[in-house]
DNA sequence: GTCTATTACGTGTATATACACTATTATTGG
DNA sequence: CCAATAATAGTGTATATACACGTAATAGAC
């Protein structure tokens, strides 16, 4: 089996920028489909995991979320702020467990049919076939980049 | 023909959350690879755009990139401060038009082994096929997400 | 030729992102 | 028990992102 030939790469064929810019344009849809609620989109995201996985340190949502431990720090402070989430103490001390509150639990379940009218606005724009090969595309390329 | 069947969609079948995860994901890798130029992976594509792009407005460079105009300033920020692009005057007094100076488009000659090595990584990883239908998926849902 | 609508752009504000560094608490080896 | 090590988290700094708003200049209407 011979070798493939050398790929002559252009920064034209940039898997970053392309990556980079869906990104972009996805987060600005569902943003306007959920400013009613105060919410952003990671925020909506970071707040569903909180209260989806109970207690939960920073530590363990960094993995959930694929976003560095710091970002998170930062990401939560808004949501703190607004007593969307709290803090409680574990056995660890060095550990802060994170929980969602009622007033956060609402929020979200009230946010939830925006995001859903998100959802369906990008998925009628792109079909059903095109969403659900980006969806397998993506969580592919995660798992061989979990590993670099 | 029957219409579809109702869609049960659930916070985590999110497109959104998938995409930027990603882009988080490849974003870091490339970042590494491009650390000792002192670029970020998006100042390397603004850069590459302005230098090739020549003299281009702000305005224009929104469209090529996907980015906001007002991002743009201040991305365009740390490259007009490290004098790699710089502002000539135009015609249109309300335009800036942006080129890139010699040292810009150096720096950016002995970025691209660095982005290369980076891309390479990521295809490496990924492996050809996958790599392919990345490309292909994001660039046709960009299409159909650019009329939105 | 002026007045107005449009176009092109920057700023204020807020969030998102992550690396390098620091601080605190647990754990383990002796 | 105590010192060294590992685990957990926050801060300082810098960039990335975009909406709402304000400003300056051009183009068009008359």
């Amino acid at each position: 089996m011979p070798g493939s030939p050398p790929l002559r790469l252009s920064p034209a064929d940039c898997t970053c920028f392309r990556i980079r810019s869906a990104a972009r344009r996805v987060t600005q849809i569902y943003s306007r489909h959920l400013g009613p609620t105060g919410l952003k989109i990671s925020q909506f995201s970071l707040l569903g995991f909180v209260a989806w996985e109970g207690p939960v340190s920073i530590g363990r949502l960094s993995e959930l979320l694929a976003t560095d431990r710091t970002t998170l720090t930062r990401n939560l402070k808004p949501l703190l702020d607004n007593a969307l989430v709290a803090r409680a103490p574990s056995d660890d001390r060095r550990r802060h467990d994170l929980v969602a509150t009622p007033a956060g639990r609402a929020l979200f379940k009230r946010a939830i049919p925006l995001w859903t009218a998100a959802e369906q606005e990008v998925r009628a724009a792109m079909g059903a076939k095109l969403t659900s090969e980006l969806h397998g595309t993506l969580d592919r390329s995660m798992e061989r980049l979990a590993a670099l």
